[in-house]
DNA sequence: GTCTATACGCCGATAGAC
DNA sequence: GTCTATCGGCGTATAGAC
């Protein structure tokens, strides 16, 4: 936390604020709070609200970045990190009951207020998917490599969004075992 | 549309906006000038927004009722009704390429808002869940019937999320079709 | 850089005429 | 029942002192 500029710290503060409560429901008047800096302070670091929104996905863009190449360096086979990706849900899962994925709730969010960031915040969604779809390439499933990404990020979406709504902790381990099983079927063309 | 009071009407279209725009960014103008009245004429027929999204909800619970019904109907067997769900996402892609789920991203948004109502929004996944998981139980499945049904109310929701994501009509089909054939293993034992 | 004070608009909600 | 007028509060954003 040493080296974090005080703007570094707003960013850092929004970013949880918009995961907890969503982006149009927290105010400056909260982030400040938070903060501990004036309203008024606020316009010293960032022009608008939105030039916040986009600074708050700027930093998740860069954080998803790492922990895709910590992944890549923690593991050689591909099989190893899509598992650590299946794993989020595990890692996560006691914020993940209360608030959701970070990433599907605020994208279907800005949809639905038809902001203009939603783009950007998209890219979060393709990061994975572009790097899912390299992991099952490298497994020989070339053809379909996108497809399989594409499920996968569905089903741990769809676990996200009901582990949420029941909030229930073994529901997300049941389905997390049946993506390990559903992955072992792509395990064998490797070898 | 006959027979209709302009209570329900107001219902009617906030329904159609907290959907399209979600419950905190729909505003009283905004329904108002969709049903063409006043705002102020609107506290006649309820005391507050809470109250229009309780009555937006109810409406919602008596709609999916309704709905259920109709497929139990419409097909005797429990692999056809499962069908008729699996079909939702067929039938509504374009809705919910643009808006996504609106089970889903509705009690999404109250969580967040950490809004009482939340726990009435989730009784619309409720109803799906006890039905599919009946479903199940008749194909004999009673042991675990409960897990499918959350295992194909998350697919789904996972492929509506990311359906809206991308904006991809093909990937819903592609998901949906893999929805099939995995309900496929599940119609033997009812032989 | 950080503060206080304040502008201005939209929101939900109320009062009261017709 | 439906309207107009208006209140009080909070939202983003600005101005300007320190």
């Amino acid at each position: 936390m040493s080296g974090m500029t005080k703007r570094d710290l707003i960013i850092a503060e929004a970013d949880q604020l918009f995961y907890q409560q969503g982006f149009e429901h927290t105010s400056f008047a909260n982030i400040a709070q938070a903060v501990k800096i004036s309203r008024g302070n606020f316009y010293y670091h960032f022009k608008s609200k939105d030039e916040i929104l986009d600074a708050v996905i700027n930093l998740r863009l860069s954080n998803t970045q790492a922990l895709l190449e910590q992944w890549q360096l923690e593991s050689v086979e591909p099989i190893d990190r899509i598992h650590s990706f299946i794993n989020i849900l595990i890692m996560n899962r006691a914020k993940i009951q209360r608030f959701g994925c970070p990433v599907g709730t605020l994208t279907t969010e800005l949809t639905k207020l038809q902001h203009p960031a939603k783009e950007d915040a998209n890219k979060l969604f393709s990061l994975f998917r572009t790097w899912l779809s390299k992991q099952f390439q490298a497994l020989g499933y070339s053809r379909n490599a996108d497809n399989l990404a594409m499920h996968l990020l569905a089903r741990s979406q769809g676990v996200a969004t009901l582990a949420s709504a029941f909030n229930d902790e073994n529901f997300i381990r049941s389905e997390v075992e049946q993506m390990y099983q559903w992955l072992q079927q792509y395990s064998q063309k490797a070898a």
